[in-house]
DNA sequence: ATTTACATTAAAACAATTCTAAACTGTTGA
DNA sequence: TCAACAGTTTAGAATTGTTTTAATGTAAAT
């Protein structure tokens, strides 16, 4: 099974046909071996870098939302300015560094399970994630 | 001391001078006896209610900042779509309930600390924050 | 091949936030 | 007391990120 046809996989199980725009989408988040953060402009830039030619910022909404839906990419909060989405979709905590706007995975190895004691009645926890804001001193914060 | 003195004092330490629209946003942020959540649209809403006039949202949004860069608020991120803020400025956790979109405050007492291993060289840790995300069962991530 | 349902696109619409420029107000000091 | 100044308010315009629209194009099923 090479890499397109796993594309195509993907793009099926979302409910998405597989075209050349879609397929250029998954090469540039699914075939890197690292996972990474990016804000929609960031990927249409790497896309339009790849394809030599424009790609409507529509198209890659739409992808990006279908694939979130599925699960296949995950959406990080660090503020409202913009949305940043995450190629791992394990749930894993983050460094957010306020000096370089940069977002870091925090491995599991770097933090002890959080133990919640207490839950709103009637509500399942669906995720438990912790943000680390850091900075060099003398920085403010937030 | 009063609370026009207080919230004079809380104005003029955030470099503003204190001026009818900025006391009445004052009223509204600090004369409750709990802390609470909110975003710009529902503090506007609510000073006008207590004002019976409009308000600028520009006037809103530079006393807003101006309180979160002294510290009397804190901005936090659930989702892209809205910055919400807390009148609750001590570090402490969240559930968010994606059925209702309502942010909760997490008592210290419902969570275990959070131990943070290994931080990012050079650089210092300006908070650390939990969310917790629930929602009724049957229901899907973000 | 033809048809149908879904995709792509540029452009328009939209919502949250920021900026602007003009009118206004509180404070200071002559 | 009041002129002058610095900071404030405001409506509206501008900007930014995102979503919608409607026309045209393409994949897939028959």
């Amino acid at each position: 099974m090479n890499n397109i046809s796993i594309y195509t996989e993907k793009l099926r199980e979302s409910g998405l046909r597989p075209t050349r725009q879609r397929l250029k989408i998954c090469e540039v988040l699914f075939s890197p071996e690292k996972t990474f953060h990016f804000t929609i402009n960031d990927l249409t830039k790497m896309i339009e870098d790849k394809l030599s030619e424009k790609i409507s910022l529509a198209t890659v909404y739409n992808t990006i939302h279908a694939f979130k839906k599925k699960g296949y990419l995950k959406e990080i909060s660090i503020n409202s300015d913009k949305s940043y989405f995450d190629t791992n979709v394990t749930e894993h905590h983050h460094f957010f560094d306020e000096d370089t706007n940069e977002l870091i995975d925090c491995s599991n190895d770097d933090i002890d399970s959080v133990n919640i004691k207490k839950n709103i009645t009637g509500k399942k926890i669906k995720s438990v994630e912790v943000l680390i804001k850091v900075a060099s001193d003398n920085q403010n914060q937030n």
